[in-house]
DNA sequence: CGTGGCTCCTGGCGGC
DNA sequence: TGCCGCCAGGAGCCAC
C-alpha cells in the first residue's frame, strides 16, 4: 500500500530511475498535460531531451533530480500527492516505481519514448506534481529555500533549526525549509515515536526530545526506504498502520485521536501524546 | 515576520 | 441505485 510521496517514496522513484532510464538513449518526449511543466515548455523540453541521455539521479528530499548528460543540464521532479514513475514496454503490462505492475497507464502526463522501444513516465493523477529543466540542483534547493535533506542532516543542524522557529512542532517538521523530505504520514509517525503531541510548542521541548525527534526521523525513513516504501511492511508497532477512522494506538489501544494540525488532518494518540 | 487560510486538481466515497 | 458535494493533501501565495 503506498501513500503520498515523502522522502522514503522518492527515495524508491530515483532507484527505479537508475535502473530503468539511466543510459538509455532518448528518441522523443511526449507532454501528455503540459499543466505539470514548472517553467518550461513541452518544445523545450523536447530540445534538451531528444537524442541524449539520462546519466546520473540525485534526491534531496521530495525532489528527483535527473541528469541531461550533453547538455548538462537537470529535470526536476516534484511527485505532489500521487505522483510516481513508470516504465513498460507494453502499455498493457506497466511496471511501476513501487515495484508492481498494472494493465494499462492511469494517468500518464510525461512520456520519453526510450530508444530501446521502451517508455519512462511520469503519472500524476492530480497535478500537483511538477517538471522543471535547470542548471544547477544546488542553486535550485538554495532558491526554494530547502533545508538539508531529512535523511542526512546532523543532529546539531536539526537542533539549531528547530529552536529557530516558535510554533506548533508538527507544522515546523513538515516545513520543508527546516528539514527535506517529512510530509503529513511520516511526521505523525515521528511524534508518535517520540510520544510528542503534534501540538506542543517547539521551546517546551526538552534536549532529549530534540534527540529524539532528530533519531526517530531519520530511523523512520530509512525504515521506510528499507522496505522499498510499502508501508504495509512497516514494523508492526508503528502508527501508520492505524492511520484510519476508528484507528488504535498499538501501545494502549487507545482510540487515536484525528485533528487538523498546521492546515492537514493529523493522527495521535492522546494517551502516550500528551500536552 | 509568523501564521492561518485559500488555491490548485481529481477521484473516491459518504450521504441522501 | 444513482448522483452530488465534500474531502484529501504539498506547497506557493496572500492577507492579516
Amino acid at each position: 500500500m503506498h501513500g503520498m510521496p515523502e522522502l522514503p517514496e522518492v527515495e524508491i522513484f530515483k532507484r527505479f530511475a537508475e535502473r530503468h532510464a539511466l543510459g538509455r538513449p532518448i528518441a522523443d518526449v511526449a507532454v501528455l498535460h503540459p499543466k505539470i511543466l514548472d517553467g518550461t515548455t513541452a518544445a523545450a523540453l523536447a530540445r534538451t531531451v531528444k537524442g541524449q541521455v539520462l546519466d546520473e539521479a540525485r534526491r534531496h528530499g521530495k525532489h528527483l533530480f535527473l541528469h541531461v548528460k550533453k547538455p548538462d543540464r537537470w529535470l526536476v521532479l516534484h511527485f505532489g500527492m500521487t505522483g510516481f514513475l513508470v516504465w513498460y514496454t507494453d502499455d498493457t503490462c506497466v511496471t511501476t516505481a513501487y515495484g508492481d505492475t498494472k494493465s494499462r497507464n492511469g494517468h500518464l502526463r510525461i512520456r520519453f519514448d526510450l530508444e530501446d522501444g521502451s517508455h519512462f513516465g511520469f503519472d500524476e493523477q492530480r497535478m500537483f506534481g511538477k517538471l522543471s529543466v535547470i542548471d544547477d540542483p544546488d542553486a535550485y534547493i538554495e532558491a526554494l529555500h530547502l533545508g538539508p535533506d531529512a535523511l542526512g542532516v546532523d543532529l546539531k543542524t536539526f537542533k539549531a533549526g528547530l529552536l529557530n522557529r516558535k510554533g506548533a512542532l508538527k507544522p515546523a517538521l513538515m516545513d520543508q525549509g527546516l528539514v527535506a523530505g517529512v510530509g503529513n504520514v511520516y511526521a505523525d509517525e515521528t511524534l508518535f515515536q517520540c510520544r510528542l503531541h503534534p501540538e506542543l510548542k517547539i521551546g517546551e521541548l526538552n534536549p532529549e526530545d530534540l534527540r529524539c525527534l532528530h533519531r526517530a526521523m531519520r530511523t523512520v525513513l530509512q525504515k521506510t526506504v528499507d522496505c522499498r516504501a510499502d508501508r504495509d511492511q512497516l514494523p508492526e508497532g508503528y502508527l501508520t498502520h492505524h492511520r484510519h477512522k476508528n484507528g488504535r494506538c498499538p501501545r494502549d489501544r487507545t482510540r487515536l485521536e484525528i485533528r487538523t494540525v498546521g492546515g492537514r488532518t493529523t493522527y495521535f494518540c492522546p494517551a502516550c501524546q500528551r500536552l
